[in-house]
DNA sequence: GAACAGGCAACTC
DNA sequence: GAGTTGCCTGTT
């Protein structure tokens, strides 16, 4: 592969790596003992680190996949004064300011968040990191061996056992399921990008193992509509302890999903009702 | 060794 | 429709 420059992405004011990473959206970043960040999005590899106000990133992949990505043409400062979710919620947004929710790979995202149900960040990106390297195509970069994630087909034409490598116990068939789902077309998630997020929180709810919240992890870092709300163990008791009773994540609008991000990444990190 | 985990589905009343 | 249970695996 060819030598290629670091590059300016964005300002740390706009994003800030270690918060978009770490917040439990994504499974596939890791940082090296200097801080810099290392993965593979959309089968490119890259790797992005902070120096001064300023976050760079080395990828052969081009600037405006990475924008979209990172979804840096959005103002997230504008979005988050529009919240009408009282005090905490302002406190959460402040603690949390700097994460990005990540445009994933509808697929990617499908698959990742099935594997997520009962499990932690740990073993999730274990068995993702698995699926990858037995059934992704390896790439190199930097000196590192990185591995795409395998495609919805790739996946589907799978030989019966062979997911048992993942050690994902009662997920397998579930992932087997919403591949064959995607491969075969029975489950469009491009045109799931397109339509509105009940209806594509539907379509995904169809298929074997996904319920309420993995679907919604789906339809907000996969499909990116904004207005997806997921309800985790976190998520609901921060809304009892600190949201009246009444209240309707509904009624944070078109970027309900940002806010729900930004109180889930505050309720991990401080322990908040733990 | 038993209980539990960022969840789902099938079952019960 | 609210509550209970099994499900694989890994960790405590």
């Amino acid at each position: 592969m060819a030598e290629t420059e670091a590059r300016v992405l964005c300002s740390t004011a706009e994003m800030d790596i270690v918060k978009t990473f770490e917040c439990g959206q994504c499974f596939r970043w890791n940082a090296d003992e200097e801080g810099t960040y290392w993965g593979i999005a959309m089968g490119c590899p890259a790797k992005l680190w902070v120096q001064g106000d300023t976050v760079y990133i080395k990828s052969p992949g081009d600037m405006e996949m990475w924008r979209e990505y990172f979804d840096l043409d959005r103002d997230y400062g504008e979005i988050s004064r529009g919240f009408d979710g009282g005090e905490y919620l302002s406190m959460c947004v402040s603690y949390g300011f700097g994460i990005r929710i990540l445009r994933q790979d509808p697929w990617e995202a499908l698959c990742s968040f099935i594997i997520s149900q009962c499990n932690n960040i740990t073993r999730i990106k274990g068995i993702v990191e698995r699926l990858c390297s037995n059934f992704g195509q390896p790439v190199e970069f930097e000196g590192r061996t990185f591995f795409t994630f395998p495609s919805a087909a790739q996946v589907a034409e799978l030989p019966a056992g062979a997911l048992d490598v993942l050690r994902c116990g009662y997920r397998a068939p579930y992932i087997s399921a919403a591949a064959i789902a995607v491969a075969s077309g029975a489950l469009d998630l491009n045109s799931l990008i397109k339509s509105d997020s009940s209806t594509a929180k539907r379509s995904l709810m169809a298929l074997p193992g996904i319920g309420e919240k993995v679907a919604n992890c789906v339809v907000l870092f996969g499909l990116n509509h904004m207005e997806a709300f997921p309800i985790d163990v976190w998520i609901r008791r921060a809304l009892k302890e600190h949201f009246p009773q009444d209240f309707d994540p509904a009624c944070l609008g078109d970027y309900a999903g940002l806010a729900q991000q930004y109180i889930f990444y505050y309720a991990r990190s401080t322990g908040d009702g733990k």
